[in-house]
DNA sequence: ACCTGAACACCGTTCAAGT
DNA sequence: ACCTGAACACCGTTCAAGT
């Protein structure tokens, strides 16, 4: 065989990258195999690293997707509203977003672990993009605040919120216990905002 | 060979723990393999199933001896003082714990993922027994609460810290960084009392 | 009864060989 | 130039065979 030139390169890398997010989706991420990838294709393992360095880039590269789809649902649920509210509608968002992709949205803080400081500078810019959409409502809410004041605020309240999707998605998810989920999330946001500006 | 009976089981099975600890701490989860920890205490792979059931069994009793010393940790740090500085030196044990224990910490929520609901209840009560540790302060600080309010807070707040120190903790490591998180560790625990009482 | 170690069914990655 | 697939160096787990 050999030569089979139906695809090019690029779509080679799509189709593999395509079907690598399927199966991260469905099964998860302990399901991710180079073999299965090139079955489910109908290529090889070998064409696989033709597109990608290793598994650790390709990995990064479904990763790099799903912190897009994070950013676009955070977005899509901006209302018009307080800024209080505002931080309390995206805390939910994302927590819904952790919930129903749940398979992908673990691959994301699952991986990064084993990096060991090989994140490109692309991949940071996407981290970088969520957080982003994070300090708009801080800047409405607590404009006193200096650039630093308010970038550590969001830290400490975004890496909190983060934690408790994180702890709590674990056991069965059903809908009650992402009812539960989510008044801690408001718990959390409200308190946080209310020691934010004591006199508001 | 065999029959060496140099060892009970009971010693064996310590044996074997002993060493899986070592290497966790010393290189991290991912270098913790079945055939390195055999060669280390001279016995062969098969000996390490007559005493773990397979690693998943092994890892959560890692895990155990892990919760025990972070709750070691957070009692000792315990001192005579107002209650929301009572909770802010808890927190920065955690960090601190998480800090100078990184790949052993690391473990025990790395792994909890993959278990799927095989928690055994005397695990279970180890977590329990961290989250009682919490609980005291805040029935100080927040006598009002009712039970159900106050678990809700402490979750909260604790998933909170936990997601900061889990999120900070990946880059390098040094002194500054360290003293930063905790920073950032101070505000969320900060606003989030103040929020807790709005009228102390 | 205790322990071995070969064997099995997996992994990710490489690369000489094909067209 | 593109693609294969055998080969390599690993994994966790099992279990017939030894003493």
């Amino acid at each position: 065989m050999a030569r089979r030139s139906e695809h090019s390169l690029e779509e080679l890398k799509a189709l593999v990258l395509s079907a690598a997010e399927t199966i991260v989706i469905e099964e998860g991420f302990s399901a991710l195999k180079v073999r299965t990838i090139a079955m489910e294709i109908g290529y090889t393992v070998g064409s696989i690293y033709m597109v990608f360095t290793n598994m650790a880039d390709l990995i990064m590269h479904i990763n790099a997707g799903t912190l897009d789809a994070i950013a676009v649902q955070l977005e899509q649920a901006q209302e018009e509203c307080g800024a209080e509210q505002s931080i309390q509608i995206l805390a939910s968002s994302y927590l819904r977003y952790a919930s129903q992709n749940f398979n992908r949205w673990h691959t994301v803080f699952d991986y990064s672990l084993s990096v060991d400081s090989k994140i490109t500078a692309w991949y940071k810019e996407k981290v970088d993009n969520v957080f982003a959409l994070l300090e708009v409502p801080f800047l409405a809410y607590a404009p006193a605040l200096s650039e630093d004041q308010r970038k550590r605020a969001v830290r400490a309240l975004w890496f909190g919120v983060h934690g408790i999707c994180a702890l709590s998605l674990k056991g069965q998810r059903d809908k009650t216990d992402i009812d539960d989920i989510e008044e801690t999330l408001a718990l959390l946001v409200k308190n946080f905002m209310c020691g934010l500006t004591p006199s508001p």
